[in-house]
DNA sequence: TATTGTTATACTCTATAACTATA
DNA sequence: TATAGTTATAGAGTATAACAATA
């Protein structure tokens, strides 16, 4: 589950602060989603990060190890290991480009591009299952609120 | 950062499945929440699951470890070692009452809970500052949005 | 000198399951 | 037998910083 911030307040200071409790709104609704979504990738054999590293590298012509850090959200250092166990996994390769050979290319190797074509519609169907329980409205109103909550984090 | 999740798809099957787009706000609108969270917690010199227990803990007599593990949403043999780690810092303390000697109350430390005292106040003062960018109603409205998107994975 | 990625270090957390002590 | 928590095991991710190779 991993979760990273504290949900938990007393019931005194929620009174008083009424943003506290669309916070934990957003925190036990993404952990519920979580929750959910691992279900699915723990029986891949992946763990959460290399299940994001092989969807995102799917239907791609490969990334830098730069740009897949900044897509995925982890450290250049952590993706090295990330990297290092899928390539391990026989799942992607790394490709000394000619004309700049300080970067990698990651690339899905065959069984990689396997394993994404199986999982990944698998995973969409997955997914889809509770997403159809909301109307395209509904989608559409979450999608709204959600982005205006991103907002105020912005600078 | 620690995601869980996958938020980057490929554009042709973003396309074909709005809820995705729904479904990615979801998860980069928490990030940039924890990314926001967490750039506080660290200055408390504390892990976010040890920011938790001290949070949890805050304000009250005391929790059982299994109390503890459903409210922080760790399992049991973690939080025996986010305890450990947080007694050898003198910040909780586990008391065995009489009464049950199979269980701990895990109780903050009087530096424990000068620590929450210090910190929980500041750490609420710091995300309101961004929350107060929102207003009363849109504040609710992101609630209900994030309730009822909750509402999908329940079952 | 700046950039790309690796390596080293050391720690925290995770999952699972077997185990101890108490009830 | 059931419950509360610990311990054992093994692995994965994290942060930070120093480092090598290339540009």
């Amino acid at each position: 589950m991993k979760l990273e911030n504290t949900t938990s307040f007393d019931t005194k200071t929620a009174a008083k602060q009424p943003f506290l409790a669309t916070m934990r709104e957003l925190a036990t609704t993404y952990q519920a989603f979580c929750a959910y979504d691992e279900g699915h990738i723990r029986e891949t054999g992946l763990t959460a990060p290399q299940f994001d590293v092989i969807c995102t590298l799917g239907n791609t012509s490969g990334m830098f190890m730069n740009q897949l850090a900044e897509k995925t959200l982890v450290t250049k250092g952590t993706l090295t290991g990330i990297i290092d166990r899928l390539e391990q996994k026989n799942l992607v390769r790394r490709e000394v480009p000619p004309e700049n050979r300080r970067c990698f290319l990651i690339v899905l190797t065959p069984e990689g591009e396997e394993l994404f074509d199986k999982i990944f519609p698998t995973h969409v169907e997955y997914l889809k299952q509770k997403f159809d329980r909301l109307t395209p409205t509904e989608l559409d109103e979450i999608k709204s609120a959600l982005q205006r909550l991103k907002s105020i984090f912005v600078d």
